[in-house]
DNA sequence: CGGGTGCTTGAGTTTGCTCAACGGGCGTGG
DNA sequence: CCACGCCCGTTGAGCAAACTCAAGCACCCG
């Protein structure tokens, strides 16, 4: 399955269907307050595992962030699938370590860094995340999976905030970009400091 | 084992020597920068189980956040029980599921949250994971496990904000405390409003 | 060429932080 | 027993970081 950026996969609330393995791109995940405020509360690349294993329920909505492909598989099937195997539920279970693990991070980040921090925190994630741009000798090159709105709602700033800070790395040579989504870092290293 | 509170359990950096269930008592997970920013990722009620799992260091503090009871296990005796035990492995594995759904909570809260809302929606937090005081009819009495130092590098905040919010709570009556430590909460539901 | 969307930039405001003083509880020592 | 110091929490005043509101720009598409 294919789907372009901007998708919805997964309404919050809503029933799980189907679980689905990310083959390419970046999904989204989100959470919304009542009053309209929004929070993106993780991004899975590829080759990540989507959804809720034992859930009755979401917790959370997913979105494309860049276009995906996705294989998808029916609820019953994986649980079945991973009952009768445990290898698979191993796995499984190593992936939802490591994305609390990644969680916390994120909960360091959001808890007690400022807005340049953050931002520069967000371009290191994608940095070293995603190999396609590719990544040598310090040096990378890649496209942000997000846009202004969902790297602010990631990082919980403002686009405004997220601009300005963005404009800044570019005054200090730390990040170059060319139309608004490509960027350039020349040394990793530079970055990495400017992430507290 | 026993532990006082404010006894470290586990040093971040070091190697886990062993795995835990939490018998009694609140153990809090910590995170620090290098600049000595800290921030707490997580709370352990009883009866959860402590340790990460496969992990071959430790990338979290824990301490004693209360007096607490602990039930040690070796690390090789525990992974060699997971391995030859699928349903044990499945217990855990709900947990580490169960954790990553209260971090992604605690990122929205992190990220989207006014100061008020975080402080009411830690006090609901522990109203309704600690048993011990009791919730009656949305009444609840309870003891808070942590010091203002420790809830406000559960919130990211300081500590000074979270006393005046505290004394905020307290002029509108939807909390009472005597000796800094004991809360009242006459009216659950009041107090689920102020959370955002 | 006009309108729309997404991003940037500026000006003023608000929230939460910093720094500083103060107060209560408690243990220690006179 | 009281005096003192310490720890922890509270409160106040001023400040800084990030937000809000508003204007303007670049790009895309019809």
């Amino acid at each position: 399955m294919r789907a372009g950026a901007g998708t919805e996969l997964v309404r919050d609330g809503d029933e799980p269907g189907a679980y689905a393995n990310v083959m390419s791109g970046v999904v989204k995940l989100t959470k919304t307050l009542e009053d309209g405020r929004r929070q993106v509360v993780g991004l899975q690349f590829a080759p990540d595992f989507l959804g809720r294993l034992y859930g009755t329920e979401n917790r959370l909505g997913a979105e494309a962030a860049s276009d995906v492909e996705l294989c998808r598989m029916p609820r019953a099937a994986l649980e079945k699938l991973v009952e009768n195997n445990p290898p698979l539920e191993n796995r499984l279970m190593r992936q939802a370590l490591r994305e609390l693990d990644e969680a916390r991070e994120w909960i360091v980040m959001l808890g007690r860094k400022s807005a340049a921090e953050k931002v520069a925190s967000f371009l290191y994630l994608v940095a070293t995340q995603s190999r396609p741009g590719g990544v040598q000798q310090g040096r990378a090159e890649f496209r942000l999976p997000l846009n202004r709105t969902d790297i602010a709602d990631f990082l919980g700033l403002t686009i405004e905030t997220v601009s300005r800070q963005l404009s800044l790395l570019k005054a200090e040579g730390i990040v170059e970009m060319d139309k608004l989504r490509d960027v350039v870092v020349p040394d990793l290293d530079l970055l990495r400091e400017k992430c507290g």
